[in-house]
DNA sequence: GGTAATTGCACCATCGATGGTGCATAAATG
DNA sequence: CATTTATGCACCATCGATGGTGCAATTACC
């Protein structure tokens, strides 16, 4: 029987073997079989020279006939950020939770590679996707419409499709009160104090952007000109951002708004261009999670979408009929706080010991 | 034309339009048509008629015919961890570049999960799969031969399957001598005051507990026992080993080796629970990148495995008849280095400005 | 004992694409 | 002009699973 594994068994063999018909075969192994009639009798047969011959159905063929692939898809602009690689986590759990096998791709931020991506997900004829993060929400939409591919975004604003999406505007005034609050306690803070690194003309950047001034006006009832410094994503962008601001002003602001951890990456390096300096003065906020950020040798606040409770309402969403977007609440990290993260979950099958040595 | 789109054209569609045989239409479409001597004419006719109407090959089917799907697979062990998670990027290119799909799945380091993820793998017909960090490697090499699906491991020891591995010991003993090194420029260091935490009992540890070891030895002249503190892949039990040593010595090792960012995390729960105290002191190494960690207030070695060159080195081992072991020798990054990682690859589509407020 | 209802399953077309085979028609060759 | 060779394509079985339909054999019922 190891023997003769070498090709995977099929309803055609099994057939043979129990001398039923394979669609007794089929119905008995997909769980139809009571809707069919088949005796429990016939049906005990199969499900155990299923076993024996390690059945495993062909989903590929399943997925042909049914039209049901039994996929979804999670459109992500890239993996390796704690956002959308937690993401990618959670959003596996979440699927399988459900009897669905994820498919996780990355667009990179590009348009013309977005579209080629999601094209590929509808080759394999996916169920659904989760558009997180695509640079033109607008264009993979079109091609879920023309595949007639049921879609939801995830923390972009929907347009068309339905959308789950963080609070930026709520996020970012949060955010902006709690770095004024603690630069406050270390001396006075002028309204030009204040400023906002990163982000794009996009939706979330522009509700952070007006969130963070809101909070400026009600404190400081001006807002200064020219306290925004745009990079887009990219933290080489970001890092020339802050040797810019730091030749002309011989210091980083006392106290400052990165719009992701990307472009917090960029004050990282910029950082490390500026050795021996410790910038101890400086009180930074993060719209972004990254645990290590918390633990910089200056106070980072930090904001952390709840993204499993988004995830979940995405898959409540996919069954709506029309359109609709629900906001959830990001979370206010504060500084040298670790928090939990989906790897908590995990159990280490191997109990801690010690070598012997 | 955009309205009668609600269905996706097959080659059947095709086949009606351009008054051409099935068998014909996806001769042209699929690029064999020269071999079948199918004239320019009738190529170009059914090419045009094909991008009219939108024409999209199922892959399903295809895969289903000529069992070959263009899905590699990857196995992780989670998703949001900066090593794997760039391994996920970086593997995304590297397939895309060879014409297949990624599929990227975790494991969640459960043995059990691990093999129902595979075989879900293994349901859709993938061509090949990479296995990078599974708790049980054996017993998913075995359903892969069951499968008769190749398969390579990536930075995990090959009994049975080929391998491309980081050069754990090389390593070890290069992250070691640098912050021995490191640490005694401070002052005065004991074989005693150098220690490891995290790890396993996997080949990984093994292999960089004995690149510890050996240049301990070769500094000391004697290796301490009881300079290893294993905790599994957990941050939270990583964090209770800082707190048991925190609590006996009153201090945290002048020098330390940490086995994995994941471990890292816990370091960083433990200085959570000791907020005032800056731990300027201490010198660390950890057999893992992640940026955030080159910007702590104390001085981090890290160990950076060269990802891309190990999936592009897996790829040709899966051409390979038999089982190869390769090693890749990873790189030490000194602290405050903030390198480039996959995402300095990506072009940002929308320059930077500034916004008019 | 004859008809009606139920049970248990087989048959067959189908999903979309592929590739081996074979057969007209046209062109080349002697 | 007869025969060989080349050209251009259609036909058909096939991959593995599914689900509608139909039909014998058994059981129930008057």
């Amino acid at each position: 029987m190891s023997e003769k594994e070498r090709k995977k068994a099929t309803i055609y063999d099994l057939s043979v073997v129990s001398g039923a018909s394979p669609s007794t075969v089929a119905s008995v192994l997909n769980g139809t079989w009571r809707k069919r009639r088949i005796s429990e009798e016939t049906a005990a047969k199969i499900l155990s020279l299923a076993r024996e011959h390690d059945y495993k159905a062909n989903l590929q063929a399943r997925a042909l006939r049914s039209s049901r692939s039994g996929l979804v898809g999670l459109l992500l602009p890239v993996y390796d950020n704690r956002f959308f690689s937690s993401m990618a986590q959670t959003f596996e759990s979440e699927a399988r939770k459900r009897g669905l096998v994820p498919m996780v791709v990355s667009g990179r931020r590009d348009p013309e590679e977005e579209r080629r991506t999601v094209e590929s997900l509808i080759a394999y004829a996916i169920d659904s996707l989760f558009i997180a993060g695509a640079t033109d929400p607008d264009g993979v939409h079109e091609i879920c419409m023309r595949a007639g591919l049921p879609h939801v975004n995830i923390d972009l604003p929907g347009k068309f499709a339905s959308s789950v999406i963080a609070d930026n505007r709520q996020g970012a005034e949060a955010l902006t009160s709690a770095i004024i609050r603690h630069a406050e306690t270390l001396g006075p803070l002028h309204s030009g104090d204040v400023y906002l690194f990163g982000g794009r003309n996009d939706h979330a950047s522009r509700e952070r952007i007006a969130g963070f001034h809101a909070v400026k006006q009600s404190v400081f009832g001006a807002v200064t000109k020219g306290d925004i410094e745009i990079t887009g994503y990219s933290p080489s962008a970001t890092a020339l951002a802050f040797d810019r601001f730091f030749d002309k002003h011989g210091r980083l602001p006392k106290c400052f708004f990165i719009n992701s951890s990307i472009n917090f990456e960029g004050l990282l390096r910029f950082m490390g261009r500026h050795d021996g300096e410790t910038f101890g003065d400086i009180v930074v906020g993060c719209f972004d999670y990254d645990p290590f950020a918390s633990f910089l040798p200056f106070p980072v606040y930090m904001i952390r979408p709840n993204i499993s409770k988004m995830l979940e309402r995405g898959f409540d969403l996919l069954e709506e009929p029309k359109p609709l977007t629900i906001m959830i609440e990001p979370e206010l990290v504060p500084p040298r706080t670790a928090l939990e993260g989906p790897l908590d979950a995990l159990n280490d099958p191997s109990p801690p010991f010690v070598f012997a040595d």
